[in-house]
RNA sequence: GUCCCCAUCGUCUAGUCAGGUCCAGGACAUCGCCCUUUCACGGCGACAACACCGGUUCGAAUCCGGUUGGGGACGCCA
């Protein structure tokens, strides 16, 4: 039996973003769920696009979400010697040829091959060179590439997934591919394939748009003697035009580092991934991490790409939706301790974070984001929209400015009278702050929600929040009383 | 262009392998109503899909063939 070992090998040409991430995701959930081990591969060998800076990216990403891996990151470029000795073995085996033409040569034919509506594949002509022909130009010291020699048979290959089933294709459809470059560098498909093996990677779980890779890769197996691993190609994910979402072309919207950014909480998002293109039969939709290994599989991945539905420019959603949706149901159900570790973040990067709130104000900071987590999006909500809860400087908006402070001059006059009589309380509770809230309002022949809607923007700034008593209550009398004398503030 | 893969509401999907219980279920989004001092949550409801054409069958979203549509691959990128 062997051991179940997976990898999750991104190149850094780039930040991650949520392709990758979802596939990272995948290959974690099936090496957790089956006691395996997930080892990280940093496949740098691309020496013109890889940069420190996205190495870093991904590490940080990775770890965000909280994916980890038991072993790695190891770096393919440490492993160039395997690289060669397997080229020089595919060499030597006459599994590889060498192959002088020049990229211009090649450029013609693919344009003439385009032309004609013919299969763009190379024509084999350094593959028939005779042994003067090789002699020579190697002696001439012509520049060359190693091209794999797909086997002389006719039918099918094919090989098994377990996702997509049995995929095949005539073996005359089969190009002989490069393996090394002319600079004597291996290139991916080798590369990919000698650390698998190497690594004793047992499942290999990936985007579709590796299957065709996964057709050459399996003659390199071969070739090279090693057992198959299992092959598991996952559906991509698309954008909203149904093109397959690229750093390149789509930015940070399909960056991971974005939703950290944004405000997500880690799981939140692996939730929302996870969903993309795999279901566990049922209804059930959100899952803690526990019941997502235990649950997920790879027969109940979906043959077909999901679409990340993101939104620019849309004054209500930033991105998918659903992404947030599932965010927001996390914001309000999770554990409220966990939930105040994730906000404390938030609180000292806009420097608004006090030490008592882990220590004799616990209770009020926990049930302070109780009160006000269940209108709020992300992390960030808090301290933004709920700045007022945690500083004196929370910007008053626009709207509710106008509606319920502006309209009603009176305020002026009528806070500050409320703001005495709330300084007179001994005890001030959600009975006592109501019923001399609405004894005011009635004294002066007004209706409550007058001075009910015009607190809740002058103590919060906002137009909508929880219950305004317990919003009076938690802020604290001499906070309320104190921005209700700053009334006149707002009217300047 | 060639090859490979895919095809259920706008989006994520259940149902397809073992055809009937599906004039297709859930979720998001949208729109209504209820709750409410506001907004949100919550509750209730509405809108909304089996790409098309043939075939097999008593019966097809499900099986078969074709068409169309979409995606991916076709690099001295990974």
């Amino acid at each position: 039996m062997r051991e179940t070992r997976l990898r999750f090998p991104p190149s850094p040409t780039g930040y991650l973003h949520i392709g990758g991430a979802r596939t990272a995701l995948y290959n974690w959930l099936y090496a957790k769920k089956h006691g395996g081990k997930l080892i990280l591969r940093i496949e740098d060998t691309d020496e013109d696009r890889s940069t420190e800076e996205s190495i870093q990216g991904i590490l940080d990403s990775l770890e965000w979400l909280g994916i980890d891996y038991d072993e790695g990151p190891y770096f393919q470029t440490e492993f160039a010697k395997d690289h060669i000795d397997a080229a020089q073995t595919l060499l030597t085996k006459g599994v590889a040829y060498k192959c002088f033409c020049t990229r211009e040569e090649l450029e013609t034919k693919r344009e003439a091959a385009l032309a004609k509506k013919g299969h763009l594949g190379y024509d084999r002509t350094c593959r028939c060179l005779t042994a003067e022909q090789l002699k020579e130009k190697e002696a001439a010291g012509l520049p060359f590439v190693l091209r794999f020699k797909i086997p002389e048979r006719t039918g099918l290959h094919s090989y098994n997934d377990e996702i997509l089933g049995r995929i095949q294709v005539d073996y005359k459809e089969m190009d002989d591919f490069v393996i090394v470059r002319s600079n004597g560098k291996p290139l991916y498909l080798l590369c990919n394939v000698v650390d698998d093996i190497r690594d004793r990677i047992s499942h290999v779980i990936r985007g579709q748009d590796h299957m065709t890779n996964t057709l050459k890769q399996v003659l390199l197996y071969e070739a090279l003697d090693a057992p198959l691993p299992i092959f598991a190609h996952m559906p991509l994910t698309l954008d909203t035009k149904k093109a397959k979402i690229s750093k390149r072309s789509h930015g940070e919207i399909v960056a991971v580092q974005f939703y950290r950014d944004k405000g997500f909480i880690p799981w939140a998002f692996n939730n929302f991934l996870a969903l993309l293109g795999w279901s566990a039969g049922n209804d059930q939709e959100f899952f803690s991490k526990e019941e997502l290994i235990e649950q997920f599989s790879l027969e109940r991945i979906n043959k077909s790409s999901a679409i990340f539905n993101y939104r620019k420019n849309d004054p209500k959603f930033f991105t998918d939706p659903k992404a947030i949706y599932f965010n927001e149901h996390y914001l309000r159900t999770m554990d409220i301790k966990a939930l105040g570790e994730l906000v404390r973040v938030e609180l000292e990067l806009d420097n608004l974070w006090d030490d008592s709130y882990a220590g004799d104000r616990e209770e009020w900071y926990l049930s302070t984001l109780d009160l006000i987590r269940d209108r709020f999006h992300t992390l960030k909500d808090f301290t933004t929209l709920g700045r007022a809860y945690f500083a004196d400087d929370f910007t008053v908006e626009e709207k509710p400015l106008k509606k319920n402070i502006l309209k009603n001059e009176s305020l002026k006059e009528w806070f500050p009278e409320l703001a005495n009589r709330y300084e007179q309380l001994s005890d001030f509770n959600l009975e006592e702050t109501e019923r001399v809230a609405r004894e005011l309002a009635s004294e002066l022949d007004i209706k409550p929600g007058i001075l009910i809607n015009g607190m809740r923007t002058a103590v919060t700034g906002q137009l909508a929040g929880p219950s305004m008593f317990d919003i009076l209550v938690t802020l604290g009398q001499d906070k309320i009383v104190a921005r209700l004398r700053n009334i006149h503030l707002l009217f300047a």
